[in-house]
DNA sequence: AAAACCGACAACCGCGCAGAA
DNA sequence: ATTCTGCGCGGTTGTCGGTTT
């Protein structure tokens, strides 16, 4: 199946957005709603493709957006629920109010993972995949320390997606997290409690984020 | 004063998923 | 069951302002 282009290259204008953009847009979706993204521009009269204008509002214009820097407290918390969730930046999102997954995504790439590659990388636990003795969850510090550890791309895959995990049941008994070469950590569940025969049935996101964040924090 | 460099963040791109047709 | 469309996500790139040389 071919896809489609998301907009029209053609006439659709790219780069930065200017004040009276934003207006229209604030103004259009103040009015009417953003019923149809792929619509709104044509309706609004905005020379934009639908996904720009989505980004736009999401990332910018919302009124309930927080600008300004990260809290102490955020900081903590994107931290620690990196450490379980990996780069999943909308399920982190999701658990700071007012703060989009760009933000934290830029956050995280321009502050925190510099800021954690600083500490010591001594002590780095290894633990292998093959293995169901690994700790529960990984400690703040290991987590701090892991990044400094791989001060290249930090990346922390949960094997199982936040989509499947909201469909289908919670992670197995012993899910894998992936993470880059050389090191492999795994989260038994077993060991927090969470054994095969009563696990969660995770109903959505949210509900999975719950769980991890009342675990974690 | 100007050029080069760097960091922060806004915006874009491509992919996968869900739901409708 | 298959195809198509739109949305959302995460990675990457572009732009801009500040700092250094």
């Amino acid at each position: 199946m071919v896809r489609t282009p998301c907009c029209e290259k053609m006439g659709m204008k790219k780069g930065p957005w200017t004040p009276e953009e934003d207006q229209i847009l604030i103004s259009f979706i103040q009015n009417y709603g953003h019923g149809n993204w792929r619509a709104l521009p044509k309706q609004a009269g905005l020379l934009r493709c639908g996904k720009s204008c989505r980004l736009r509002w999401i990332n910018y214009l919302r009124p309930d957006i927080k600008r300004g820097k990260f809290s102490e407290d955020e900081e903590q918390i994107i931290i620690k629920l990196h450490q379980i969730l990996g780069n999943r930046w909308s399920a982190i999102a999701a658990r700071l109010p007012g703060r989009t997954d760009n933000e934290i995504k830029n956050f995280w790439n321009t502050h925190l993972k510099k800021k954690l590659s600083k500490l010591t990388p001594s002590n780095v636990p290894t633990y292998d995949i093959s293995t169901s003795t690994a700790p529960a969850l990984i400690s703040l510090q290991e987590a701090q320390l892991y990044s400094s550890a791989t001060s290249h791309t930090t990346k922390m895959q949960a094997e199982v997606s936040s989509r499947e995990v909201s469909t289908v049941d919670a992670p197995t008994a012993s899910s894998t997290v992936d993470v880059d070469p050389g090191f492999q950590y795994a989260i038994s569940l077993d060991s927090i409690g969470e054994t095969s025969s009563s696990r969660h049935s995770w109903k959505n996101l949210n509900e999975e984020m719950e769980f991890w964040y009342n675990i974690c924090l």
